[in-house]
RNA sequence: GGCAACGUAGCCAAGGGGUCUAAGGCGGAGGUCUGCAAAAUCUCUAUUCGACGGUUCAAAUCCGUCCGUUGCCUCCA
């Protein structure tokens, strides 16, 4: 069941095609960096794809690149960039964003320019029809012949002329009534069409490529609640007029995201960039905070929630990790009521109108009704119900809501850049704690130390002030960023190896150093029963 | 002005006629653990669901009015 916009009613979903669902979810429009609030759309929808895909269906997910608009020509205009520039740029930017989020590539990601013909042969159907009319070399949807206008929105075409707030364009012949095909201005990228030089309006693209790409009815179409009115009403009515179908069986809105008690928005400049928000919190940080809030609910972003939600991603994230240490082989062995029980819940949840804020605290609970892992390995059939619980959470739940996937917190792509830095600082902390050693004539560490990094194939070479060290073979290259990655690691692991052996040894003094030490690198360390664990920040 | 949502503990947020003396998270209080620091863990933390009326055996849940917040009516996810 989901709610549709159209009848603002709980609906069952009847794929049109048994089997498979095809869904279109209104895409960016690619003339600057997306903000947390254009985020919301795509990891719900994206889950919600994940979804069905769990519960056996096909899906076709379709989602657009606005590439030909006003304020893509206005930027063009403005700072000189060429239009090809621009959209690539940011196609390309938004795919980082998606990627640093987890969220998956559509099946289709169509650009409005390269559906032009088909937008042409679209428009030319309708004046056919006698639902759009040409006018002073441009073409209008006429909203009077489409009886059914406004049912999406739920107003009448009088009141949407009571609030109008723009002035009427004189070239239309009833005042609704809206572009289909604009005529060039000196300067705007055109196409060749039977009423001249122009281009596509802004609603017809998503027409035009949902009949292409999903038929003339598929089953969900999607996007934010500011979309209603005019956009998809207006995807409506060219769509139905043309193919005299339904256009889309269901209609999906997800609430606005707000900042400060008003929504975000580019033009409001209250914006949050989507690598910002990864970048600290981190995306299972974030995507929990979205899951945890109903999708068609407004949510207000704040930092204080955002770090909330963080250090509860980090908690789930450490448990699995327990388990994952503790077992070593996690599959599901064999599943026992308790797991089908969880399990049904969850179906039943995400059933009912994609209650993702139920899915969450069904994580929650677990993780509680377990207790800590090595108290629940001590019990007698504590590791089948570590399985399960791994199981429900990493497999069932993660997957479906694109959580907990990288080994630990998805790391951006500015993060990797400061991974050389980053790996030289370490260096200098073992650096100095081997000089250490050498003045206290620890000859024994000074030589651990050193064939430590020469299983990494780092070289010391010891002077009068100090060591140096140097990496071989070669240069640091793109592709060695990795191994960087995981020297780091190891060479992390060891110092708290290092330390562990200390703190055995009652030697707290150099426990606490080594603490500080690694502290500047922002690793934090946290001591347990059964060794110490470390996490970065 | 029109249309559409929403208003639940200190905060965030599910629930949407009886199983609700209301899930989950954060915060707070107390206990366990602990060299330090943190983490983990246990217990407690709304007789009440914006206000007032109504329907019903029964309402946070349905209806009405009012108050408040937001979105859309112009590009916006």
């Amino acid at each position: 069941m989901l709610t549709n916009t159209l009848t603002g009613q709980k609906e069952s979903l009847i794929p049109v095609h048994p089997g498979e669902i095809r869904m279109y979810v209104c895409g960016p429009t690619v003339y600057n960096l997306v903000h947390i609030g254009n985020a919301r759309p795509a990891i719900i929808f994206d889950a919600m794809r994940r979804f069905f895909e769990y519960r056996g269906y096909r899906v076709f997910f379709v989602q657009n690149f606005t590439d030909i608009d006003d304020k893509i020509i206005q930027r063009m205009n403005r700072e000189g960039w060429d239009f090809d520039t621009i959209t690539a740029t940011y196609i390309r930017e938004y795919r980082k964003d998606m990627q640093a989020l987890g969220v998956r590539e559509p099946n289709f990601a169509p650009r409005t320019s390269h559906y032009v013909p088909q937008t042409i042969r679209f428009v030319q159907g309708l004046i056919e029809k006698g639902h759009a009319y040409v006018s002073n070399a441009q073409v209008f949807f006429s909203v009077p012949s489409f009886p059914n206008y406004g049912a999406l929105s739920h107003r009448k075409v009088e009141d949407l002329l009571a609030g109008a707030r723009i002035d009427v364009d004189p070239d239309k012949r009833h005042p609704a009534d809206f572009s289909l095909w604009k005529n060039a201005k000196p300067g705007e990228p055109s196409w060749d069409s039977p009423w001249g030089p122009g281009r596509p309006g802004w609603h017809i693209e998503c027409s035009v490529m949902a009949c292409v790409l999903l038929g003339d009815t598929f089953d969900i179409h999607a996007g934010g609640n500011d979309l209603i009115f005019p956009h998809h009403e207006n995807e409506k009515a060219q769509s139905e007029a043309l193919t005299g179908k339904t256009f889309a069986s269901l209609w999906l809105h997800n609430g606005m995201l707000q900042m400060d008690g008003s929504k975000m928005a580019k033009s409001l400049g209250n914006i949050i960039k989507i690598r910002e928000a990864v970048r600290k919190y981190g995306a299972d940080g974030l995507k929990l905070y979205m899951f945890a809030t109903h999708y068609r609910s407004p949510m207000d972003y704040s930092e204080e929630r955002m770090d909330e939600w963080k250090r509860s991603a980090v908690k789930v994230r450490t448990f699995l990790t327990e388990i994952e240490e503790t077992l070593g082989d996690t599959t599901l062995k064999a599943a026992s009521d308790w797991l089908e029980e969880k399990r049904a819940y969850l179906m039943k949840a995400l059933s009912d109108d994609f209650n993702t804020p139920k899915a969450v605290a069904l994580v929650f609970e677990t993780l509680k009704e377990l207790g800590p892992v090595s108290q629940t390995l001590a019990q007698p059939d504590g590791e089948s119900r570590l399985r399960q619980a791994y199981y429900l959470i990493k497999n069932d739940i993660g997957d479906i809501l694109g959580l907990f996937e990288d080994a630990f917190d998805t790391v951006s792509p500015e993060k990797r850049e400061d991974a050389l830095s980053d790996f030289n600082t370490l260096m200098d902390v073992l650096v100095r704690l081997r000089d250490r050693y050498r003045s206290e004539k620890n000859e024994e560490m000074s030589d651990i130390l050193r064939r430590e990094l020469e299983k990494l194939r780092i070289k010391l070479m010891d002077g009068t002030e100090g060591a140096r060290w140097t990496r071989s073979p070669g240069e640091i290259t793109a592709e060695r960023r990795e191994d960087i990655l995981s020297n780091f690691n190891l060479l992390v692991d060891f110092l708290v190896r290092l330390r562990d052996r200390y703190r055995s040894e009652k030697n707290y003094e150099m426990s606490d150093i080594l603490r500080q030490e690694l502290g500047k690198l922002r690793i934090k360390l946290m001591d347990g029963n059964d060794g110490t664990r470390w996490t970065r920040s």
